[in-house]
DNA sequence: GAATATCCGACCAATCTGGTCGTATCTTAA
DNA sequence: TTAAGATACGACCAGATTGGTCGGATATTC
């Protein structure tokens, strides 16, 4: 649960492969569908999406095809997601809609938005440069937690 | 997107329920589906998820019902995710499984991991007892931030 | 033994998602 | 001016997931 979508997979690769191109030059939706093994036409569905949401620039044309619109320090995590995915929303009522049928009983909403804007705040300060610096954590390693390890709160 | 599954809400706001309920007696299932106006045999199955996980400890019988198994303290939001949906994964080779058909030219897998864990440790810190305890963040309440903020990085 | 519970698996319909296809349009270069 | 290489866009499909339902078995109390 709380899984990515594979468009977003796809997204962030190419996010990360445009930031890590030394030569700076536009990148095709071929070239980088081919460097991974992604469907074409998939990876420039989920290219032009990016492009909708501003993340890139696109150039037509025989020399065309994709480049970062911003430096790869400026473009957050949590932009690549809302740009493929719509808004983060964890829950039904996240934003406005009443759309759920608990929505008048609901005792968990307040919470569980609080939750939701921590995670957000994660997404968003976690950038494409950082993605991009693959060797090695800039954040201390959190201790991944096997299942009966989580089942007790570690911190409270 | 990264969106909690329907039963995972019912599995929280039961959770939350038996918490607060001052007379710390059992609730049976039929109890806690309506008084959220939850399909109750939908709920059922989500209570018994939760007692195999360990969360919940189950009568049967005329007065049965469920009850916490452990004081709300101790039981995390992760555990109760990891009880309805199985561990947290986030993409598709988290944990093991190279069933993604990019595994062996995916560059984003340790980047991902390494969001997943940060993720995990605030869902792993988060307990039942905070959820209960509506009125008021504990924790400073993060900013929520609407789409065109979160499309730059904020610290960094 | 009747009533009230949990337990368990099978099942279904609707939605979501990954992926495909066809076509239009733009831009460069020969 | 024309061919090639590229993005843009919408329709479409099949499989997986999910929310929800149903039927029956088992346990416990009165």
């Amino acid at each position: 649960m709380l899984r990515l979508s594979k468009k977003t997979d796809y997204a962030l690769m190419a996010m990360k492969h445009l930031a890590s191109d030394p030569r700076r030059r536009a990148a095709s939706a071929r070239e980088i569908a081919e460097s991974y093994d992604i469907p074409i036409e998939l990876m420039a569905k989920v290219l032009t999406r990016l492009v909708r949401s501003g993340l890139l620039v696109s150039h037509q044309g025989v020399h065309g095809g994709y480049e970062l619109a911003q430096p790869p320090a400026a473009t957050s995590v949590a932009a690549v997601l809302e740009a493929i995915d719509g808004p983060l929303t964890m829950t039904a009522c996240t934003h406005g809609d009443h759309e759920c049928d608990q929505f008048s009983k609901c005792n968990v909403r307040d919470p569980l938005r609080r939750i939701r804007d921590r995670i957000a705040a994660i997404l968003a300060e976690c950038s494409i440069l950082e993605i991009a610096a693959d060797p090695e954590p800039s954040a201390p390693p959190v201790r991944v937690m096997s299942s009966p390890a989580m089942r007790r709160v570690s911190a409270l």
